[in-house]
Formats: structure tokens, sequence, C-alpha cells
DNA sequence: TGTACATCAGTGAACGCGCGTTCACTGATGTAC
DNA sequence: TGTACATCAGTGAACGCGCGTTCACTGATGTAC
């Protein structure tokens, strides 16, 4: 496997390995040691490229905000500007990239205490949520929409994100097996958005 | 402090040591040896009342969840039947309890794999939700609503939970800072329950 | 009421473990001359 | 082109730490007679 005594890829192969690990391990956290073990270096080459183990798990959050917004941009590549769909797109990518990386998704939205808040993952998550701000202004510009463009957009993430942590907490399984999420979002969504009649 | 040989209430007093333990480092684990400092015992003592340190942790959700369902009750209390108010108090005092025990909320809901499924645990969780259901199919019948009540409860609960989660884990604080977070969620119940008319 | 004894909730010391981090080192690389 | 040497990414062993759990024990309690 590891044929030269310089690595040279190491910085990224251990960010890479922690967010593997990450992935297997649901558990919030994961150990330095096995990230070396899986990169095949010694517990003491991380220090070679990074300051301790909290810089290393920065990141990995960090790298997992580029992700979504690239995410977000591919999946609402397709709509033109202000079509309702793009606004779908992108809770639909939450919702998947939550499902498929767990305890990344949690990392990345739940402040750990003892991970120092950091700057670039900060703005990192502030550009995400300024996509789906940005998608809801447009939308709210091109229908006419009367509401507070940012009320609906906050409204919409937590729908969204709500969703997504009850689903990979398994919380919807204990209570309603039966629910389709998506059909869930997608219609609390059209609701929040007033695209539904009043019914009462 | 310690007067007698014998504690007589340790076991209540572990399950305490170990929820305030929780609340004070917001991580998500705690650790036994703490609890047992807190309680003014040997680290052994817990073995005659518990099998290992995951049932102290059971019972800590247990008995988060027993409080939240009084809180809701104590909560609704005021309200006839049917009021939409009973599901704004509950929908406050879900809010209310994350801010209050972060922490512990995150491990109510939460699953760790770790924690065998516990089946009094999940039993409480499906008592808490069968509450909000409740609310909301009184509500549907008084007010004739035509929607599926059980689909506007899990709306309703995920916007809720969504707005607790954002909120303990500092995420609308990076944000969107000046955010009302009660006034976000009751306009956005408003429009789940389809309380305010279409203005596209 | 007094004594013998079973019960059981506590003690305190020790265990093995995996962790993050440090240390003096060594081997490979690249550059100056 | 060949050599000397500075640079730096790696090694491997060790550290101190706190953890959950086990062990033989001990002191207090309650009950039978």
């Amino acid at each position: 496997m590891k044929t030269t005594y310089h690595h040279g890829e190491l910085r990224q192969a251990l960010i890479d390995a922690a967010r593997h690990l990450i992935a297997e391990r649901q558990g919030n956290d994961f150990s330095l040691s096995d990230a070396c073990r899986r990169a095949g270096v010694s517990t003491a080459a991380p220090y070679r490229h990074f300051p301790d183990k909290t810089a290393i798990i920065n990141e990995v959050v960090a790298q997992g905000f580029t992700d979504m917004g690239n995410q977000f941009r591919a999946a609402t590549a397709a709509f033109p500007a202000g079509a309702p769909d793009r606004i779908v797109a992108v809770g639909q990518v939450y919702l998947a990239f939550a499902i498929q990386e767990p305890a990344l998704f949690r990392m990345m939205f739940s402040q750990k205490p003892n991970l120092s808040e950091d700057d670039i993952v900060t703005a990192q998550g502030r550009a995400c949520f300024g996509y789906v701000l940005q998608e809801v202004i447009d939308y709210c510009a091109f229908h006419r929409v009367a509401g507070d463009a940012m009320m609906i957009a906050v409204q919409l993430w937590t729908l969204v994100h709500g969703a997504a942590s009850l689903t990979i907490d398994g919380d919807y399984a204990k209570v309603a097996p039966d629910l389709s999420v998506s059909t869930m979002i997608q219609e609390g969504a059209q609701k929040l958005l007033f695209l539904l009649p009043m019914r009462g």
C-alpha cells in the first residue's frame, strides 16, 4: 500500500479519513489514531499538517459546507431563476445530504463547545443559508408574494432542517413509520410559500 | 455533607447528578465518575443500582420525556379542547424545554447507536408526539379543517423541532441574529394550520 | 428487650484501555555551488 | 554532473490522563428468636 516515505497528500488524506470515520461510527466523535491508521501513517504525523485534532474537524466541516453548496448549485442549475422548482431542489439536496452523511450533517449544524467557533466554518454556513434566502427572494419577486422573504426563507429552512434531523435520528420511524418525508416537506413548503389555498 | 453510610436515595441522586452534568458540559456525554463525585459516592456505588452507564442515561432520557409530557399537560390545561392556543402552548413548551436543557433535548431525540433502543424511552417519545397529534386532531375536528390531521401534526412537530435545534445549536445566531424564533414559529404554524389567507 | 446473623449499600484500590500529544530521531527531497 | 547540506515529512516509543468496570471488603440495617 504505502510506497513512499513521504505521503505527499497526507493533509487531504487525513481529512478524508476523518470524514469516513465520522460516517462509519455514527457517534459524533472519531479517534485521531483511527484516522492515522486509515491513512497508513503514525499517530504523530498529523502534527506536521494540523496544530491539533480540532483543526482537522474544522476542515472536515468546512469541506462539508462546500460540498453542500456545490450540490445546491448543481441541483438548481436546470431551472430558471425564480422557479419554485429551485426551492424544492435545494430542500431535497439538504435532506439527501443529511441522510447520506448524518454524522457530518450533525457536526456541521451543532456547534460543539470544544470547537472554537471557526470563522471559515461560520462563513460557509452563512453562505449556505444565503443561497436558500436568495432563492426565496427571487421566488417572491417573480410571483409578487407579499410576505417577508427573509421570514419565509427561515421557515423553509427550519422545516427542512427539522425533517432532516428527525429522519436521521430515527424519530419519525418511532412515531410515524409510514410517513413519506419528502411528501410532507413538499406540502409543508407549499403552505409556507402561500401556494396552497386556505381550506378552513 | 454526607452523614450516613447508606445514602438512601442514591439511585435518584445519580440520575439527577447525571442530568446536571449533561446540562453543564453541553457535550453529549458525561462521565460516570463525575456523577459519583457529585453524588458524594465512590465510583463503584452506581453498580448497586444500575447494570451500567447506559442504564443511567436511559433513565435520564426517560425522565426528560416524562417532564416534557407533564409540561405539555400543564401548559394546555387553561384552554378548552380544540382551541388553537393549545397547539401554540405545546410548541412553546417544546422550544422552552430545548432551550433550558439543550443537551438533554439532543439526547432525547438523537438516538445514540451505543444506546440500545430502550423500549420505555421509545414509548415515552411516542406518547409525547401522540399528545401533539391529539391536539391537532381536536383542532381539525372543531374547525372542520379538511386536511389530514396526521400530516399537519407532523409538519408542526417538524417546524418546532427544527426551530428548537437551530436555536440551541446557535445556527440562527450565525445567520439571522435578529430573528424572533417564537414569532417565526407562530406565523409558520398558522400557515401550516391553514389559518392564514393566501396572499399570492 | 437483647442478641445473632443475613442482607445489602456502600468503600477504595486497582485493572486495562484508548486517547491526544510530545519527543528525539531518521529518511527523502531539493537546492547551492 | 556530483556533492554537501538545509529542509521537512515522516517514525516509533512513550507520556499522562480519565474513563468504565471489577474486586474483595466493610459497615449499617432489619429481622428472627
